[in-house]
DNA sequence: CCTATGTCAGCACGACTGATATTC
DNA sequence: CGAATATCAGTCGTGCTGACATAG
């Protein structure tokens, strides 16, 4: 049992890594870098701090104030001050950031949806019964 | 079908991008870097070229002589020259880098495997049974 | 001569640590 | 005053493209 745990990290750890670079291989036809697609999607609901985006993505916060510049310098978000908290930044995204984030999660999930095409149903479907169990993981280590 | 596909598409890249910062959480605590054990990785069972590296890890020529260079200078790999073509350089792992990546991989998947406990019996089967189909899915996006 | 293989040079992106305001 | 929030400055790792030498 401990055996085939090991082996299955070690098996998983191995295409986790492979995915990775064809992911950031794929995404590089774009404008948009795939961390700033990835910040997009997370403020294209409400607002968000700078440091709660930094937790979110694994990241250290003047990583993320970085990526905030670039972004703002791009007009594809905007620092807002939080009113009940003067130390805080919200970062919001602009109509043209919707845009354009829009126009890349399009391109992305296409190309994704191609390469998917290829597998076969079973195949699909073991993918898709691995994705919640994959984002569990990706929790219990994210602490 | 269709639909789904890109459904399917948008759900995987979000947990693939997420999976990349735990993997390199992980990875953090040992003096390899995940692109270095993941050579030795590929080296330990024969002598590679420089471009098969490459290739399998998804990476350019260049940026696979940079990453052997470094190797070698750190005594973990040394590079031998192919008899039946000049032009070609074998990478070759040595005894000491054999047992520094003993050592990545045993710390590496106990924490994978630490963080796959977690899961249930199901959920691992799901992750297992998902491994082959990204695998082909990795194959597919190579192209 | 054209292709394949590998290396070098120069560059870009994106993360990190450490130091510094500012506000709670 | 200590903690939290964000930013700035400087550094490092690791990928890339383009140019080049050498061998098939």
């Amino acid at each position: 049992m401990s055996e085939n745990l090991e082996e299955l990290a070690s098996r998983y750890r191995d295409i986790l890594r492979q995915a990775v670079y064809l992911v950031r291989s794929i995404d590089a036809e774009g404008e948009l870098s795939t961390g700033q697609v990835s910040t997009l999607n997370m403020i294209s609901a409400q607002p968000m701090r700078v440091s709660a985006i930094a937790r979110y993505a694994g990241i250290r916060v003047p990583s993320s104030t970085e990526q905030v510049i670039k972004l703002e310098a791009a007009g594809l978000v905007e620092r807002i001050t939080d009113e009940s908290d003067a130390r805080a930044v919200l970062v919001r995204i602009t109509a043209t950031g919707r845009k354009k984030l829009g126009e890349a999660n399009k391109r992305r999930n296409a190309n994704m949806a191609a390469a998917l095409g290829t597998l076969s149903a079973g195949e699909q479907l073991a993918v898709a019964n691995a994705i919640p169990a994959i984002a569990k993981l990706n929790a219990a280590l994210k602490s």
